[in-house]
DNA sequence: GTGGGTGCAAACTATTTGCACACAG
DNA sequence: CTGTGTGCAAATAGTTTGCACCCAC
């Protein structure tokens, strides 16, 4: 199923005046039915298995223009590389992650759709205030231990 | 005037078997006194003036003890980069940073050294409890436009 | 048909590592 | 003296770019 295409994706590209190529719905696909948090690379052998012709170099200038349209979010998780995740259709969904430092498990928090429901609205608004600066995203991570991480550590003391 | 010294970072590498030399005593000096997010090679530019022999390596490779000691925190611009910040002394003080992303300016927001003075202290404490996730670092940055470049981008329309 | 899109290989950049030598303890 | 720390050069890893070819429009 082109998932990619449900998004409306299609009709952005349109707009934009770019073509929509065999390539790039994969990806779209990819990353919207894969979901998760996917680095460059495992983008690039998930659509190989269904356009084995495909270059890493494509998937980088892929993900990058998806990047600039607001599809999709590039994340840094400290590991070295980028991940990439899949978020059209959830515009004013503020989008934070908790990771842990041992295991490298990631658990995503998302706001309700409304903005009053960002429980950093009013932290926001201050600094915005404060500062005179417009916040436009906010890239806000949290690491720490997991339950089962921090399980293990407890027994080993 | 050694700053490295002043923050008890001599001290601390005694404790841990380490020594303390000359190169490590300048990149602390540097990034005690310079302040500010240098990255890697301003840090080695820097140093340089100092000690002309360092390598580049050794800022590398003296940073990444610094930022396993507590000493220094690295950071993640989205430049490319990493940036490295002087934290010594600074416990229980959280840092947060607004960056223009059309000059690159960043802000500075430092809550009070007590740590119910954090905004996002009732926050954390309801994601650790939904979770299960014991935070123990938060990485918080907000991109968008500061005072100066929102006027210019104004003008423009 | 034509210009944007793509694959490939080479280039690039930040960072890391291997090794012989240097110097703090 | 001994082993940690260092400089240098080479290696690495993720990402970007140049170029000739290809295909969506």
């Amino acid at each position: 199923m082109p998932f990619g295409q449900g998004w409306g994706c299609r009709g952005r590209f349109k707009e934009c005046g770019l073509k929509w190529t065999q390539t790039r719905q994969a990806v779209i696909d990819i990353l919207s039915s894969k979901g998760g948090h996917l680095s460059a690379e495992e983008i690039f052998l998930e659509v190989k298995k269904l356009l084995p012709g495909i270059g890493l170099a494509t998937v980088y200038r892929t993900l990058e223009l998806l990047t600039e349209l607001g599809i999709v979010r590039k994340f840094d998780f400290k590991d070295g590389r980028s991940r990439y995740e899949f978020v059209a259709g959830k515009e004013g969904i503020e989008h934070y992650h908790l990771i842990c430092r041992i295991c490298g498990k990631i658990i995503d928090y998302e706001t309700e759709a409304d903005k009053d429901a960002d429980p950093l609205k009013d932290f926001k608004k201050s600094l915005s205030e404060k500062f005179k600066f417009s916040i436009e995203r906010s890239d806000i991570q949290f690491f720490g231990l997991c339950e089962r991480c921090k399980g293990l550590m407890e027994k080993k003391d």
